[in-house]
DNA sequence: CTGATACGGGTCGGTTCCGTATCGAAAAGG
DNA sequence: CCTTTTCGATACGGAACCGACCCGTATCAG
């Protein structure tokens, strides 16, 4: 009964006849298109032609695989999700850093000059406010772990806002790494500095 | 001595020949920018023709003011400037929950929807983020002011780091406003659970 | 080997836009 | 009336891009 050559399980593999697709076409692809939003090339201004030249292929190999520009640039989006930061769980105010310093910050450092490009497409297209959610929310998740971790251990507050408190921490460090909102402000030290002021607060006792 | 006909000393008024300029085309012009980009178009994908269209003018009228589509845009963006909300003094909070409560909320409401187009720009031209600079810095300079004087008046921490506090009570707000960062938070009461947030702190004690 | 499909590369018609030029009409002053 | 300048409108050459199609070659299964 048992076969020894079915190695795979994955679905069926009928083996489609002919020269399979090649794989590095693939990779080159969507390597194009983050090298080129990087450069800071808009999503709309990418034409297909640059992508093609840019990936050495030609454009009806990137026809045969996307419908469109949209599909492709989704595509090319979801495969940028960077990794997450690992807590360490020796305070919440180091966790907390951690994640602060962490936004912006991908392994892909093409990320951080992407983000900003896709402000206006978050707008636009449900597609891509669905995409941008799903990178997101993983670090989101992370970061309520944290907090709920730190009311349970007594280091913060048991009526924390959460879901606003995690804006409070999220939004000044994301202004800042994508529009410069403040020139003044020294992006190294600022996620122990935002860190430290959602902690203590600003009222005085 | 006295010319009673000299009613503008504006410069010189050598009054030159010929049909003098509309002042309704330009208006036209501006506002159909300000039109389109709030239905959704981007900068880049901004036409001048389209504009032209719009504005029911002919292309050259365009070409006659201004030298290209940058120039134009940078002119627009200049008149979105929107009313300085005007704080009470009447408390700290109240004044803070007012400021942050306008962000983004300008009495021109094609501003809310500009605003996400501007971020690839600000990030590519330093013409644009000089003009968005131009364009924060008197609402960021109320709102240090208005720090400044609960720091005095007590309510707040005299040890405050005031440019950071900004960023806090900003940043939130702005991700919110920009792109839906966190689509389950309610927009209305948002000012004030970020006000109440930063003010209290999130540590236990 | 054959048949099928992939590849990189190129061509082609069609669309859109730019920036300039030109048109007749309109609006000013001389 | 004449000149000058602007008006809206339209036409132009040039450029960029799309998407479809095709070329000659490469790579697989059988």
């Amino acid at each position: 009964m048992g076969r020894m050559s079915d190695m795979t399980s994955a679905a069926d593999a009928p083996r489609p006849p002919g020269r399979p697709r090649s794989v590095r076409a693939d990779e080159a692809i969507v390597e194009a298109v983050l090298d080129l939003l990087a450069e800071g090339s808009t999503i709309e201004a990418l034409s297909i032609e640059a992508i093609a030249a840019r990936a050495g292929v030609g454009k009806a190999t990137i026809y045969r695989r996307w419908s469109g520009k949209d599909a492709l640039m989704l595509d090319a989006l979801r495969r940028l999700k960077g990794v997450l930061p690992q807590p360490t769980g020796h305070s919440v105010r180091e966790d907390l850093v951690l994640l602060v310093g962490a936004i912006g910050h991908n392994v892909d450092p093409r990320a951080a000059k992407i983000m900003p490009c896709l402000v206006p497409e978050v707008n636009r297209s449900p597609d891509h406010f669905r995409v941008y959610q799903n990178i997101i929310e993983p670090r989101r998740q992370l970061m309520r772990e944290v907090l709920r971790w730190g009311v349970r251990s007594g280091e913060l507050r048991a009526d924390l806002d959460i879901e606003v408190v995690m804006a409070l921490l999220t939004g000044p460090m994301l202004i800042q790494r994508m529009l410069r909102w403040n020139p003044e402000l020294d992006d190294d030290s600022l996620p122990g500095r935002i860190v430290d002021g959602v902690l203590d607060g600003i009222r005085a006792r």
